[in-house]
DNA sequence: AAAAATCTGTTGCATTTGCAACAAAGGAGA
DNA sequence: TCTCCTTTGTTGCAAATGCAACAGATTTTT
């Protein structure tokens, strides 16, 4: 993907977008897959955009424990602007899910007022809105996945989100292991496996090749 | 609160205030208290500001459990255009916690290109920025505490976070009654009491009137 | 192709959490 | 003030979850 066909720069013309990522100062970096993006250690406000490819927030906490924070696909925004960064007692950062390209720029340089007046500046912020908006209700996904009171629900709605947002058509992907969700869904592996293992049975879930996919027996 | 004063139009002089209002077709509404301030059945761009008072963001599921999504209080800003509507196997209100006042705008107001060419426009954007991006660390904030793998964790974590958030020299103010702080933290009521006990009698947490508040031995 | 490393699936047991029930305390309204 | 209603605090028991260990499958590296 080349960097102004990005989303950011929606509704600005080539010329217009060569300028702006001048006078944004953004630069663009590629990254093989698990290899690290950023971590928040520093204070910094730089805000990153995946251009390409796939991204996870991963926090340590003082225990060892891993937690998936967030899953970023393409388009997806991070950075201390966005996140809490957490108490003293975790780290967090950013690595990439896959070989992905990444453009960074500075909050301070897109909230300030563009001194050669640059006339496409109101678009890009307004094209960040969408962005943060998108940010929020993936957010607030995660809200409700987690706020289930069971490992068994907790699962079904994930399964139930990641469906409704796949598009027509496609098979829904999971993109994590069997391991790497019970890092998402907040539990133990081995009881997750076991709540795997039931739904299968009963014919709630199937699993062909690591691959989920609910089964819907009634629309509710 | 003056409604010219909010932090949407932040920066912009109160006769230019007058004319966005009218150009963004605002309207500020009171609520009592208790009483729902909306709910996201039927799918609205309306975005609403928390001007003065408290409010929470509520969810009952399919099996009545309840849960409180969010905590909003003054600047707090909510709308489907933020959030996860959940499933249709929930239903989501926002219920004032104090009496309070709210002003509305509609999303495609605020994106659409002014005819006006109201020049204020693209600060107001800017604004909303802004509390789009408190909105999100907020948001995190909440994972942060849900990703927590006990309720002792939980607790710790959300008391913790409060204490962060307050001003310095204030008393940390915890907004929830125990039975809403379990609904809060997404545990049983009396699971939630026995941790409580707990923290207590190790003296890691002390509750007078119905305060909390962390002891701290040892920074981390 | 072989070896190493990681992931999956399963199980017994320990611990945590949920649930139900109840007494006591606190708060709201008559 | 008295009454009613909600919240707090506690407990015994049931159910869910975490933990550790292990065998087999799968993937990655050599």
């Amino acid at each position: 993907m080349l960097p102004e066909q990005n989303i950011l720069f929606n509704g600005i013309d080539s010329i217009d977008c060569q300028r702006m990522m001048q006078c944004f100062n953004t630069e663009v970096k590629k990254y093989r897959s698990g290899s690290c993006i950023t971590d928040y250690s520093r204070n910094s406000d730089k805000i990153g955009i995946i251009l390409s490819g796939s991204a996870d927030m991963i926090r340590y906490d003082i225990n060892g424990i891993r937690t998936i924070v967030e899953t970023l696909g393409e388009q997806g925004i991070f950075g201390e602007f966005f996140t809490f960064a957490g108490s003293h007692r975790s780290s967090i950062q950013i690595v990439a899910a896959s070989d992905c390209e990444v453009m960074f720029f500075r909050r301070s340089e897109i909230l300030k007022r563009c001194e050669k007046a640059c006339q496409c500046h109101s678009m890009a912020v307004e094209n960040l809105l969408m962005l943060m908006s998108e940010k929020a209700i993936a957010l607030s996904e995660r809200i409700e996945i987690l706020s289930q009171r069971s490992i068994e629900d907790k699962l079904i709605s994930f399964l139930q989100i990641t469906e409704d947002n796949t598009p027509e058509g496609k098979i829904p992907q999971i993109p994590f292991s069997t391991t790497a969700l019970s890092d998402y869904l907040c539990v133990n592996r081995s009881a997750l496996q076991r709540e795997i293992s039931k739904l299968k049975k009963n014919g709630v879930l199937t699993v062909t090749k690591r691959k989920f996919r609910l089964v819907r027996n009634n629309e509710n």
